[in-house]
DNA sequence: TTACTGCTCTTTGTCTACAAAACACATAGG
DNA sequence: CCTATGTGTTTTGTAGACAAAGAGCAGTAA
């Protein structure tokens, strides 16, 4: 009953796939350089063929930029960029919470309640440090996601845009996020949940992400630029 | 000065990426049906390689699952996912509608209203046919979209989903989707975004949109069913 | 000095061949 | 009669070799 070996981690192209989508988001790749086929075969031990899989896929998440016959480079985003994923996580993410006041269980809705009481005891946290940070269950984003029981809604947060935001973290230096404020707002929209009011929960919802979004804009407006990753040739 | 033969048509894998998506699209490979690496290689006679990759962007946008080692078959897409793909339109095209109202030319709501007067004209349009049938700058939700200026957004909402609502309409039969109505709300949303009401133009495109989505709906529960494309093994 | 042209060299695109995993069928056992 | 197992075939995954397009550099002419 044994599983095959190769089907535990998946093909060579799915892991190159993952080891070069944390290699870019956190990185060690940094934003520009270039993706030489051959180099990265190599360092990955692989031939080029999986390596080329795995670009196309990151390709399609916008993670790196490809031309014809020229090749592959890590994506290089602004500012400008960012905010417009904000505003992109506001209305999905506003429906999500909509959506979550009227498909989440009763169990998922205390869970979430669980969240919320462990992130109010580490009086600490950053806004949004577990959205980026923990990828499962303990988040209060992603939870309130998976309430929505919308795949579609589900693949393009968690799947695709979760990732591009995670980059960006690592771009720019990170926006202090008024963590008691994100609690409060947590909060607020968790007992929209509870009470079944899904207009207010996408309100409340939507109100949060609006206020991250105007966080940085201030914060782009004071000045305040990415570190300029040296493109490495 | 002449540009090279192949770069006109791009790349192998680019052209067997859109001839591919066209055939899924269109029907010509039906839904479920086994897409053989070999089989379709020769068909389009290209080599598995760029053929592979081209699969692989369609898995990237949903138009394909595979599984490891056991292929890849044309998605088969229930009516649910179809109303859940709906709420997705209605929370991205709503901040869309919000963000044109902010951001669009004079000139571009000019345009809008041609393509307004243009679809009045000919009565006997079908909602969301346009958008489905044009590729171009004709389509009202097209331009509206475009009007964001939100390259995410327009990426999201042209580059992917577009296209799944595109095979949608072949895989089930097409709902006629009140012409009139759909006219009238046309323009409100016109009206609202000349005036620069951003709240007022995301509502009304929030409200168009769930209405076809409701109409999707009571087709379901009165026993409309989607035509079943015989799996072709 | 500067701009253009031609060459070379590197990198990407594509093809063919081989390895490995899954599927299908047949056969044997309960 | 049904189930399980083993073998053969088909299909996918991977690697390596070849073809072709682009980038960089040198040399030459204005």
């Amino acid at each position: 009953m044994a599983i095959p070996s190769t089907s535990i981690q998946g093909t060579l192209a799915d892991q190159v796939f993952k080891k070069l989508q944390d290699d870019i988001v956190l990185g060690v790749l940094p934003p520009g350089s270039k993706l030489g086929e051959t180099e990265l075969a190599t360092r990955y031990g692989v031939s080029r063929g999986p390596l080329r899989e795995a670009i196309r896929r990151l390709e399609a998440r916008k993670l790196v930029e490809r031309a014809p016959h020229v090749g592959a480079r890590v994506a290089q985003l602004s500012l400008q960029d960012l905010i417009e994923i904000y505003h992109v996580r506001e209305a999905l993410e506003g429906m999500a919470a909509k959506l979550a006041a009227q498909n989440m269980t009763d169990e998922a809705v205390k869970a979430l309640y669980e969240v919320l009481a462990q992130h109010e005891q580490q009086q600490d946290i950053k806004e949004d440090v577990a959205y980026f940070q923990r990828e499962g269950d303990l988040d209060f984003h992603y939870q309130v996601i998976h309430g929505s029981h919308n795949k579609s809604l589900i693949q393009m947060l968690i799947g695709d845009i979760y990732h591009m935001v995670r980059m960006y973290r690592y771009q720019f230096s990170t926006v202090t996020n008024r963590p008691q404020l994100a609690l409060r707002e947590h909060r607020q929209i968790v007992e929209a949940i509870e009470a079944r009011d899904g207009e207010m929960a996408e309100w409340l919802m939507r109100r949060h992400i609006r206020r991250a979004r105007e966080n940085i804009e201030r914060q782009h407006k004071a000045g305040i630029e990415p570190k300029v990753g040296h493109v490495k040739e």
